[in-house]
RNA sequence: GGGCGAUUAGCUCAGUUGGUUCAGAGCACCUCGUUUACACCGAGGGGGUCGGGGGUUCGAAUCCCUCAUCGCCCACCA
């Protein structure tokens, strides 16, 4: 036998998947078993796999391969996002190195350009995804921008709007100038910046007495339709029903009293600008001031303004000031800090409020069963903390602004008839044109009348049928919807929460109640919703706790480290820092733990497979009662880890696994029993090991699939088309704990053992002899094993003291090793006074507790028989050794 | 401004209904060791008054109050 004693991933990570695509592993369609499903978080179509999608993968690769083994119909399906404002915009760049703008392309041609794009590196993703060894049902890969998915979009939209909910109104929304599109809340992020607040001088009409006004706008003053005060503040009294004059553009505007003034803020005085700030466009509908829009959708300033035309917000912000100020009506400007909104997908674009006109979905009515059942856990989210983070989202909730002014996405099915732009909702032109001709009640109208509304739905639009649409529940073969709806588990970044898994729950409850069951009955409340579980990762971070991302270069090559060392140890890497929900610090050690670990699996698999057998021999003693031992470690590891499963610990479940490969298998139970140097084994055992050996691979398959399959194929001659991924997951055996508890008193003698070796520099090689004195009950099998593992020439029971020896004690039974040589007796006299400090401690505090008549009263009765024990144990332990001291003296 | 959460060994974190097993794990660290699967290893070891203070209780890392520090989410204060 001769194989290195270093594991290589790379030659072999490649050839498994190949094995695993080739007999087709991981495809799923319905059949008796009960199905296991996920659909993936679809990455973005144009994506490259980062931390984050390799965090989230290897979570969702553990729980489908773990499900396979565990008897399910295991699906995982995966696919990709159309993401459209960050496909196009990655379109619109790449059209402008082209010199192509837009504006002087047709949608059509754009859109031919956009999959185009996608053709080329869509799905690249997915091809990365299996590098880390993810075993989707590629067969059932899925995008959302697909013919049927996009259907699915339209019906969904159409059901909305003959509902009531979906509406199209002018609001005040969220723009984004540099997509020129429309934005949710969601889309837009805060952030705390260091502004400056603008004292301005109005002059009153027929007056010359100035009011000073503070803004943090001012470009926006030539927008203004109003100045607001207070109605109780009688500092401007003498102001109501006044006008004043607008610097600068020279209007009369009225000075207007409402409560929404804080009179603490600036001077208590508010400039009204209806167009162009969501709270000025209330006042202004409630007092009918009129409204000025001064920005064009680019963000410059618009004729409307007068002045400054065509220049951008921010540069027109400091030539306002300049003016102002060369005007004399720039009082001061003092430093402030606000929050501002950037785009969440144009970082540093700031996102103007702006009066349009929008297509929204009312969501009061949908909110309500999706609350009910993520609060009475129906939908279970892990960690919980998590539900009140739902919860409060979902009970301020408000309308979902769903148009985006782009072209890369699912078309409203609005089409327009008229020139007063009276529309319909259809699933195509054709039945648009019926429609339109009964609305209209003209039976002239054609096809080239209508014109179908420009704007594309928000993505999160076509995302939150996801669950509900790759298995075609909109279409018209329900089967597979049947089967593996809902799904058990959707693992996905806490980020979006909102954005994705409240809309998903939302979808589930609002469409799938008109999918009616196999056997036609009605869809109960428990299928209805999208999934069981949701499991919420951490975000990926450095291990300085920074946000990995480009700018600081902190965020390593994803491919790189699976390139470098290897998928099973990224998985192992990623896994062993991620508790649920909670970010996790990446560090590039945990990989190389990771590799640690599989050259240990390595390493003991060259042990076993060169062990040489002779069948004639028994199995000796020390071999099976280790046996008998692992058995029991290995059923009570197994509950533990099915018990971290069930709560989607698995860093726990991981970590549970290494020890007990690790510490117990390697350590302690392939020395109980490897024989001999050179010393053949016997059959019984090396079958047992291999046995248990398999087990391991089977345990670990889920967490590092490459190297347990290597493994598994090598132990035992295996046949083509054999493969751990499709075993049974072990089973947990009957648990004996006394043995459990035996084998821990039977290494404590070990190390103690050991010790004494390495304080006397007596090497392994050379035997020593062990005597003992039972004073209590123990277990005198694991002897052999004690023998075996510290080579004794002896191991004998004696009745009494053993002078000049070297002596332990464990629990309350003495232990002798006698020296050829003298033994330190100041040296032993001081341990033994340390143990006898130490128990003479722990019999004072139980001592207290027993005394204390309230503790006997109160504590349960199993807790005091516990003291109580301790205090025997403690007992016998002084005893001893005070007979040891007094021999010693 | 509203809400949520955290603070346990050098680091990252477990610690479920307060009580055998409660002060733990992994990594890091220190000492010794290349002997026969593995130096990507083995054996052994040190290290924490559980953020501070108070309370409830026979008993608190765990429950309550309070203070401190840190993080996150939501929100239209110009």
């Amino acid at each position: 036998m001769n194989i290195d004693s270093k594991y290589n991933p790379k030659a072999i990570e490649d050839k498994w998947y190949a094995y695993w695509m080739k007999n087709d592993f991981f495809s799923s369609s319905p059949d008796e078993r009960k199905p296991f499903t996920i659909v993936i978080p679809p990455p973005n179509v144009t994506g490259v796999l980062h931390m984050g999608h390799m965090l989230n993968n290897t979570i969702q690769d553990v729980l489908i391969r773990r499900a396979r083994m565990l008897g399910y119909n295991a699906c995982w399906v995966p696919g990709t996002d159309h993401a459209s404002i960050a496909t196009e915009s990655k379109v619109v760049n790449q059209l402008r190195e082209q010199g192509i703008t837009k504006a002087d392309i047709s949608r059509e041609d754009f859109l031919e350009h956009a999959f185009a794009w996608k053709e080329k590196y869509g799905g690249i993703i997915l091809e990365q995804l299996k590098k880390l060894g993810a075993s989707c049902d590629w067969n059932r890969t899925r995008f959302t921008m697909e013919p049927k998915l996009s259907d699915a979009v339209t019906q969904s939209f159409i059901k909305l709007y003959n509902k009531g909910y979906v509406y199209k109104d002018w609001k005040i929304v969220n723009w984004d100038p540099k997509a020129q599109t429309t934005l949710s809340n969601e889309e837009v992020i805060r952030k705390e910046v260091n502004s400056k607040l603008y004292y301005v001088n109005y002059k009153l009409v027929d007056s010359d007495e100035f009011i000073t006004i503070a803004t943090t706008r001012p470009e926006t003053i030539m927008g203004d339709t109003a100045v607001c005060v207070h109605p109780e503040d009688e500092r401007y009294t003498h102001l109501h029903g006044k006008k004043v004059i607008v610097p600068m553009v020279n209007r009369e505007v009225p000075v207007i009293c409402d409560d929404y003034i804080d009179i603490e803020f600036g001077t208590g005085m508010l400039k009204v600008t209806p167009a162009h700030d969501t709270n000025d466009y209330e006042i202004g509908q409630k007092h009918n001031l009129e409204t000025i829009d001064t920005f064009n959708d680019d963000g410059t300033i618009s004729e409307a303004a007068g002045i400054f035309v065509g220049e951008d917000r921010f540069i027109a912000r400091k030539k306002v000031a300049a003016l102002l100020e060369e005007q004399g009506q720039l009082e001061k400007v003092e430093d402030f800090t606000n929050n501002v909104g950037y785009s969440e997908r144009n970082p540093d674009t700031v996102v103007e409020p702006k009066l349009s006109l929008q297509w929204f979905v009312k969501m009061d009515e949908m909110v309500k069963p999706a609350l009910e059942h993520v609060m009475n856990d129906d939908i279970q989210l892990y960690p919980s903390k998590f539900k009140k983070t739902y919860k409060h989202w979902l009970e301020n909730i408000r309308e979902w602004p769903i148009s985006r002014q782009l072209w890369w996405g699912q078309r409203i099915p609005a089409y327009y008839y008229n020139e007063e732009n009276d529309y319909v909702i259809a699933e195509n032109l054709e039945s648009a044109l019926k429609l339109a001709i009964e609305k209209s009640g003209n039976s002239n109208l054609t096809v080239i009348d209508l014109r179908q509304d420009e704007d594309v739905v928000d993505t999160w639009f076509s995302s939150w049928l996801w669950p509900i649409s790759v298995f075609d529940g909109f279409g018209e073969d329900k089967i597979d919807f049947n089967y593996y709806y809902p799904t058990n588990v959707l693992v996905t970044g806490w980020d979006i929460i909102f954005f994705w898994v409240a809309r998903m729950i939302f979808a589930g409850y609002e469409f799938t109640p008109e999918i009616p069951l196999v056997d036609g009955s009605v869809r109960p409340f428990e299928k209805q919703k999208p999934f069981k579980d949701v499991y919420f990762t951490g975000m990926v971070r450095d291990n300085q706790r920074r946000k990995m991302s480009k700018q600081l270069g902190n965020s390593p090559d994803a491919l790189g480290l699976i390139d470098q060392y290897g998928a099973d140890s990224v998985r192992f890497g990623m896994l062993s820092c991620a508790a649920a929900g909670n970010d996790l610090l990446f560090d590039e050690s945990l990989l190389e733990q990771g590799s640690k670990f599989s050259t240990k699996i390595w390493n003991a698999f060259r042990l076993v497979k060169g062990w040489e057998v002779d069948e004639s021999l028994e199995q000796p003693k020390n071999a099976k009662i280790a046996i008998e031992w692992f058995d029991s470690k290995l059923g009570e590891t197994l509950l533990f880890i099915e018990d971290n499963f069930s709560k989607y610990r698995l860093s726990d479940a991981l970590m549970s696994t290494y020890k007990l490969i690790w510490n117990d298998f390697c350590s302690w139970y392939l020395e109980s029993v490897k024989p001999k140097y050179l010393k053949p084994i016997d059959f019984s055992t090396l079958k047992t090991t291999i046995y248990y050996f398999e087990q391991l691979l089977k345990m670990l398959h889920p967490f590092m699939p490459f190297v347990t399959e290597e493994l598994w194929q090598n132990i035992e001659d295996r046949k083509d088309g054999e493969t751990i991924m499709l075993l049974d997951y072990p089973k947990a055996g009957e648990v004996n704990k006394i043995l459990l508890e035996e084998f821990d008193y039977t290494t404590t003698v070990i190390s103690e053992i050991r010790t004494f070796r390495k304080s006397k520099n007596i090497v392994n090689k050379d035997t020593i002899e062990l005597m003992v004195k039972k004073n209590e009950s123990l277990n005198e099998t694991f002897d052999t094993v004690i023998s075996h593992l510290t080579n004794l020439s002896s191991l004998t029971y004696i009745e009494n003291k053993v002078e000049g020896a070297f002596s332990f004690v464990v629990k309350s039974n003495e232990y002798f090793i006698p020296l050829a040589g003298n033994i330190d007796v100041e040296a032993e006299v001081e341990k033994i006074k340390a143990d006898l400090d130490y128990a003479k401690g722990s019999l004072a505090i139980v001592d207290k507790k027993l005394s204390n008549e309230r503790f006997v009263a109160g504590a349960p009765e199993q807790v005091v028989a516990a003291e109580k024990k301790k205090k025997a144990d403690a007992e016998a332990k002084i005893k001893v050794l005070k007979e040891q001291l007094a021999s010693l003296a």
